[in-house]
DNA sequence: GTTTATGCAAATTCTTTGCAATACT
DNA sequence: AGTATTGCAAAGAATTTGCATAAAC
């Protein structure tokens, strides 16, 4: 699904920035930063108007975002419609690339009495396979 | 261990902030937020200090941070001295308390290949008990 | 034509830094 | 006494809001 049709289907006006953000975001294969995003929209750019988009496509979830210890914000294209909440992330701890692993299973994480759980995410740190050669 | 003792045995200087901040964490069963930690120490509250003392506790890994939906960040204490990166919260959706579920055992996350998993941070969102009467 | 989004300015909030006074060992 | 921390002021970022213009439907 193309990012207009993907904007449609959640009933959005199909804008300059947000379908430029989509499309980043389509392009690659790890969480890009807000100054990633930046570099490749170039002109079109606005910091503001990137909030409000952000907070849009974050609402429709067409996007999610990954914060690592409280620092650096990075946000990942949702694989599915249907997304359930069970998002696993990798972080690198040498080059800091943030790799969505997918649906993470409702493992049994031993709650306390009469907790249910509904969502779950994951973040795991450790080297990538590029960087641990 | 209390609090002057935790202070001392991480070669930390013992003052008042931080001494409150670590005896506020250590009397709550929930993690707490800066507002929480503000209307316990009252007078003792400075927000520049806070961001430091938190800071210097989080270093010396006395304490450790939660941040739900990139929004509200939330103060623990960790449990042990020897604190593995291993954590595990519980958020509940209906009263927003977080509660530490302690280590995490290291679960198989079908990672790709080659992939080193080091440390893991699992946040499961759901209804906590009192809630769920 | 109507409704919604944009982009600028301005306001607000968050976080960091410099530095003299204070507290800790 | 000597060193580290505090708390204030001020600087610097991040985020939100108001509003007129522009774009989408």
């Amino acid at each position: 699904m193309n990012a207009i049709e993907l904007l449609k289907s959640r009933g959005l006006k199909k804008t300059a920035q947000r379908v430029m953000l989509i499309n980043v975001l389509q392009k690659k294969t790890v969480a890009q930063t807000e100054e990633d995003i930046k570099q490749e929209m170039g002109d079109l750019y606005d910091r503001i108007t990137f909030y409000r988009t952000v907070q849009t496509l974050l609402d429709a979830d067409i996007i999610h975002r990954i914060t690592i210890d409280n620092k650096t914000s990075k946000y990942a294209l949702n694989e599915s419609a249907s997304h359930n909440g069970n998002h696993g992330h990798f972080f690198c701890k040498k080059c800091h690339k943030v790799t969505c692993l997918g649906e993470i299973l409702p493992l049994n994480y031993n709650l306390p009495d009469r907790y249910k759980a509904e969502e779950c995410e994951v973040l795991i740190k450790g080297v990538c396979a590029d960087c641990d050669k």
